[in-house]
DNA sequence: CAAAGGTCCTGCTCGC
DNA sequence: TGCGAGCAGGACCTTT
């Protein structure tokens, strides 16, 4: 379900309900997640107190004195603050409770997502300590990337969703910023040049900045459903599109198979 | 049966 | 021959 921008938004919809909570009682339904959700987390977190809510790339962190919370939603999950009042559903898997009557929610049908405890800097843990730089941040730039790509002969597509090299562009945003750059994904990356890395940066921070800006707008309450944030698909070009006209030249959208994830393209406009 | 918005892990190939 | 890096494919799971 989430990209980086819908992470973001999730972030930003928990932060002000759990900030400085105390936990005051864990629920695990289902600990069977991409990995068990480790049987301490219980012990550990209770009688904690929230002293931050940060993101790394997908990851969200829960930072306590003693130790962090490590949350990935995976393809499906989701976050909610909801109370006593309302019942767990089928794929709620997990209640934080805290002092204020507050519960932090997690929902993920697919259990493609994680729930994970680390003592040490969350930074320097297994999964996030190799991971690339953050997209909006200036670290970002096309000069990292084709440096980075020199020695690589996957298509830019996948270069561009591999989390060591950038974090956070997923399958929808890596094939909508291709296209507003102009760039074919099927590309091989170490054939690109300086200048057309120069135009995919800029539309890679144009695109997650703008569906940020749309989530934090389209986001009300993070506590009743349609707070949910969501894909805006009014503002998607080629994605989901497949068979319909290019919104600049008219050629028939195409979709086709790319490192097992779908990708969608104009043939006219990306070369 | 295929596909859905993620990404880690395994095992292979390639070049030094 | 050995080693590291890059890469493809499989794996995880449920719903539509």
């Amino acid at each position: 379900m989430p990209e980086l921008p819908e992470v973001e938004t999730s972030r930003r919809g928990i932060e002000p309900h759990i900030i400085n909570q105390t936990v005051n009682e864990v629920i695990i339904r289902q600990k069977q997640l991409r990995w068990p959700i480790p049987t301490t987390l219980k012990k550990q977190l209770i009688k904690q107190r929230i002293q931050q809510v940060e993101r790394r790339g997908k990851y969200i962190l829960l930072r306590t004195q003693v130790g962090t919370v490590i949350l990935h939603l995976g393809m499906s999950g989701s976050l909610h603050i909801t109370n006593k009042n309302t019942p767990a559903e089928k794929h709620d898997h997990l209640d934080i409770c805290f002092n204020n009557k507050k519960i932090l929610r997690l929902r993920d049908p697919r259990r493609f997502g994680a729930v994970l405890w680390t003592k040490a800097d969350p930074l320097e843990h297994k999964l996030l300590i190799k991971l690339g730089p953050e997209p909006l941040n200036a670290d970002f730039s096309a000069e990292y990337l084709y440096k980075a790509s020199r020695n690589r002969r996957v298509a830019i597509k996948t270069l561009l969703m591999n989390s060591h090299i950038v974090v956070g562009v997923g399958n929808i945003y890596a094939s909508e910023s291709l296209f507003q750059a102009g760039i074919n994904p099927k590309r091989s990356s170490h054939k690109i040049s300086l200048a057309r890395y120069q135009k995919l940066v800029a539309a890679v921070k144009n695109i997650l900045q703008l569906a940020i800006k749309q989530g934090g707008t389209t986001l009300k309450d993070f506590t009743h459903e349609d707070g949910k944030p969501g894909y805006f698909q009014q503002t998607l070009a080629v994605y989901g599109r497949a068979n319909e006209a290019c919104i600049h030249c008219t050629t028939p959208i195409k979709q086709f198979t790319q490192a097992q994830r779908s990708t969608f393209y104009c043939s006219q406009c990306q070369r």
